[in-house]
DNA sequence: TTACTGACGCCTT
DNA sequence: AAAGGCGCCAGTA
């Protein structure tokens, strides 16, 4: 208890505490519901890093290996399947979302803002 | 060792 | 209105 920080701030150099944002991601996409999607920034500022959604999608690179999380699900904030070329297949996210009973048209996700989940909102604390 | 890129998003011009 | 630049953090060259 040394130093005090801002509330919405997290250490984010401490070795295991960017471990640890990499878990609270998957945590949060694990809770998506099925048919929903989530975006990258959306989970960024539940965290309290909105301005680190990069570090979502690195996250979710690192899930990939360790964690069975439907990264499928995780979109940018335009609805468009951004991380599509991560999943192995061109199409394999596209499928992985039709077969959560989501449309994908020309990757990008339709009726995005009516399916889209909010953690903060959805899952508010 | 430094520099650049990258599953993003917001601000400025 | 659209286009470009900057910031975040980590991994790779």
């Amino acid at each position: 208890m040394s130093k005090k920080l801002p509330k919405d701030v997290k250490p984010a150099t401490g070795t295991s505490s960017q471990q640890q944002f990499f878990k609270d991601v998957w945590d949060v996409v694990m809770q998506v519901p099925r048919g929903r999607v989530t975006t990258y920034g959306a989970i960024a500022a539940y965290l309290g890093s909105k301005m680190s959604a990069r570090m979502v999608g690195w996250a979710m690179n690192a899930a990939h290996t360790q964690h069975h999380v439907p990264a499928q699900r995780v979109v940018n904030r335009m609805g468009m399947l951004s991380g599509k070329a991560h999943f192995g297949t061109p199409t394999r996210m596209q499928e992985l979302l039709e077969a959560d009973g989501v449309t994908v048209k020309d990757d990008r996700v339709l009726n995005f803002t009516t399916l889209f989940w909010d953690p903060a909102k959805e899952l508010e604390l």
